[in-house]
DNA sequence: TTGCGTGCAAAGGTTTTGCATGGCA
DNA sequence: TGCCATGCAAAACCTTTGCACGCAA
């Protein structure tokens, strides 16, 4: 299946790009792309397409009921589990061998194999305390 | 505020002190209650009862939009990480001692503090591998 | 009897979808 | 030109809320 470049599409990656360390929802980007003539059905369908091919990825946050939405760039982001600060939304990253070592113990003790793509702790940053 | 204990909020009940190891979404809980006579609204508004007086909790599933709620029993329950299953949405715990030095090692490195109660780590289950 | 909890239906907010049109390759 | 993506509006979905009635204490 062909994918074209739309000027939504390729205004909604500009957007991730220029934001790599922050969750939004997609009530957000549409927010912050209502200057730029994108329906929020345009937004809804190019984050689904986008996280089908991997680019982003999308996490809940407790007692919210939007879904939000992340660039994955680096290896690290794909590999690593995530924090995310309650407060500002900003994502950190748990160190590789952290994670590793938290992968291993759960698998150990009871035999959970945890998908760190999928898992994101939630606290407050530092700047939030 | 008096509490009452109607027909209703004890089937809840019953229902959570019977699976207490599991994840259930409110629509799944009215599912398994249908023959009993509970409306959906009874469901949402006993579900928000216990939680507000900490009897069960309530997290979110990556990607799902709906809230999925649990029965806490244990100190274990309430000190420690989840794990859960995407399979099987039954639910595990990290070892106390792992958990904590999760939750030291992120503060110590960015400064992040955790809130375990919040935190899931999704995963597979040793059944459902 | 008091007032909390219920069922029902309607409203609320987020996300998806149908359809005709627009625009990339 | 072919067909994917868009915009719009409507639908779908989960959850909450208003209201009158029922029922626990």
């Amino acid at each position: 299946m062909a994918v074209y470049m739309t000027k939504q599409r390729r205004l909604l990656m500009d957007f991730f790009e220029n934001h790599p360390d922050r969750l939004f929802s997609a009530g957000e980007i549409a927010d912050n792309l209502t200057r730029e003539n994108i329906s929020i059905s345009a937004v809804y369908r190019n984050l689904n397409a986008l996280l089908e091919k991997g680019l982003i990825d999308c996490v809940t946050k407790d007692g919210v009921r939007e879904k939000y939405y992340r660039f994955l760039i680096s290896e690290e982001c794909r590999s690593s589990i995530h924090l995310t600060c309650t407060r500002c939304n900003r994502s950190f990253h748990l160190d590789a061998d952290k994670t590793d070592s938290i992968v291993k113990s759960a698998l150990k003790n009871s035999g959970f194999s945890i998908d760190t793509s999928k898992s994101v702790l939630y606290g407050r940053c530092g700047k939030c305390k």
